[in-house]
RNA sequence: GGCGCGUUGGUCAAUCGGCUAAGACGCCUCCCUUUCACGGAGGAAUGACGGGUUCGACUCCCGUACGUGCUACCA
């Protein structure tokens, strides 16, 4: 049977870390196997529906380089792949279960359940669950004589369809990464199934499509686990017993301190990412800061996704997409959930900067440096930007580094170290300056040999030493105490520009 | 509260009964570099607790504690 597996995300807001890492796992397993990696938009909640977020949610599986093999946009042979527009197909399923009796009709309104549970309620803390100890005191088909149901339906009585959850029953299920799974029937309340407005729940939907779709894995976090056993029953109920897929429920992502899910908040908070990629929210206009646009290149942060819950069992931890693709199995992924370090994200960014060929990387920088060049008045009319790519990338960790550690190489920078620069600023110092300065036009060639030689030549002579000038020297060019070698700056700049910015400072 | 799941350094984590408990991030020291990085060499830092089982337990079992998730006509 051919592996097929799905990602199966409502359209609400941005994509999480999490969200990507599920889209991850799910796309090695299918590719390792040779299978299919299908996108399905659930969609139900007509109330949660946010515009853009579908498309948005694409844009990052793109920027991810995890293309699902059907999806909405894409289509497939088990099309549609919306769940909205797939409405009318799921009756049928809940009719079958309501014939076979393993559902029923519910007439209660809001106010009715919530009345119920504060009038039921087992203790302070918890309030009563629609279930068997108390669905006999509700208005349903299961209190009602079909006669009764009968005309409240030809009355137009709003009304949703529950699944009748068993007794003391106990429901094992294996799953991939925890083994066998038990939990008691009891403990799951009646959910609903299909919902007032016609829509399914989650619960119908997914069980339906997944079954439709011909899905043989699901993934999902693990804070689907206690309602598994209420998809373990629809699967049986339906008949579909042997078709369920194997599950696996993944660890969750934490925050970084203290404990619990990781949110975008926290991101906030924090100031790092959560989502993939820029989330510009349509009902507040406010954007929420994406891995791509803090400058992560999508292959460092994939396969940081990747290492978050899982490990290869050896030493390596860079990995490319394909490399994943044959090294990942879902046996070693974490049972415990792991906080989210974004120190450990830079790290893997900067590895993979260091990796990049110097042309790809001029061509990702590009637009950083464009951005940059903006906020300055005298910039260099030219430069070669791979050339200067080679240079600095050794201390850049996120692509917006190249214009921070690099700016000096386009426009002549503000000094930012006046103070460092004119200690023990003397009419030595000053006189060596102004004598280099003449010196560098009668060199032969302007390479940053020959102009170290010069300036190692001079030294002497005014009765200087490296540590006296060399520093002094960096800031007139950079502006401040950091950045390759100053005579490598130097000679990429040009003749004109670096006596233009050692004479600035002579005066 | 109930139920589920989990628990190795600050963080990610290896170990599938033999441990003097890997490695990575971060941190600290030193070297390289008369800048900042990169790189190199070191260092501090870990099995929640209590019982078993066993010649031997981080590894298996049982409790406890702690954490976390769920407990909607949301997914």
């Amino acid at each position: 049977m051919k592996v097929r597996v799905r990602f199966a995300p409502s359209p609400t807001g941005g994509l999480h870390l999490g969200g990507v890492r599920t889209v991850l796992y799910n796309y090695l397993f299918a590719k390792a196997n040779g299978g299919d990696f299908v996108l399905r938009i659930e969609d139900t909640d007509q109330t949660r529906y946010v515009e853009g977020a579908e498309q948005y949610i694409m844009d990052c599986l793109k920027w991810c380089g995890l293309i699902p093999d059907e999806s909405p946009e894409k289509g497939g042979p088990y099309a549609p792949y919306r769940q909205s527009e797939r409405k009318s197909l799921y009756r049928e399923y809940a009719e079958k279960l309501l014939a076979s009796g393993n559902a029923y009709i519910a007439f209660d309104t809001a106010e009715e359940i919530e009345k119920m549970r504060k009038d039921h309620r087992i203790d302070e803390h918890s309030h009563a669950q629609y279930d068997s100890r108390t669905r006999g005191l509700m208005v349903n088909s299961l209190t009602l004589t079909p006669e009764q149901v009968n005309a409240k339906i030809a009355a137009g009585t709003p009304y949703v369809v529950r699944i009748k959850m068993p007794e003391h029953q106990t429901i094992t299920l294996h799953d991939m990464i925890r083994g066998e799974v038990s939990f008691d029937s009891s403990q799951s309340d009646d959910k609903v199934l299909l919902k007032a407005d016609g829509m399914p729940t989650y619960h119908l939907a997914m069980v339906v499509d997944d079954y439709l779709m011909k899905i043989t894995h699901a993934f999902r976090g693990e804070e689907w686990l206690p309602s598994a056993p209420v998809h373990v029953l629809l699967w049986e109920y339906l008949g579909w017993k042997d078709h369920m897929p194997l599950w696996a429920h993944l660890p969750l992502i934490l925050k970084p301190d203290g404990n619990g899910k990781l949110s975008k908040r926290d991101g906030d908070r924090l100031g790092f990412p959560v989502f993939a990629m820029n989330w510009l929210d349509p009902k507040t206009g406010e954007t929420t800061k994406g891995f791509k646009e803090m400058g992560f290149l999508p292959e460092a942060f994939v396969n940081m996704l990747a290492m978050l819950g899982w490990n290869s069992g050896s030493e390596q931890e860079l990995f490319s997409l394909d490399e994943l693709v044959h090294k990942f199995s879902i046996e070693r992924v974490h049972k415990g959930g792991a906080k989210f370090d974004f120190e450990k994200a830079k790290w893997f960014n900067q590895q993979y900067i260091q990796r990049t060929d110097d042309a790809t990387l001029a061509e990702l920088v590009k637009p950083y440096i464009e951005e940059g060049l903006k906020t300055v008045d005298s910039r260099l009319t030219t430069y070669d930007l791979r050339l200067i790519v080679s240079l600095i990338k050794d201390r850049c960790t996120l692509l917006p580094d190249f214009w921070a550690q690099g700016h000096f190489f386009f426009a002549t920078p503000e000094i930012k170290e006046e103070e460092t620069m004119r200690k023990g600023w003397n009419d030595q110092k000053q006189q060596f300056f102004t004598d280099w300065v003449a010196a560098l036009g009668t060199l032969p060639t302007w390479t940053h040999d020959t102009l170290e030689n010069s300036f190692n030549e001079l030294m002497p002579k005014h009765n200087l030493k490296k540590g006296d000038v060399l520093l002094p020297l960096r800031i007139m060019l950079v502006g401040g105490k950091y950045g390759p070698g100053v005579f490598a700056i130097a000679e990429v700049i040009g003749m004109e520009e670096t006596v233009k910015r050692v004479k600035r400072v002579l005066g």
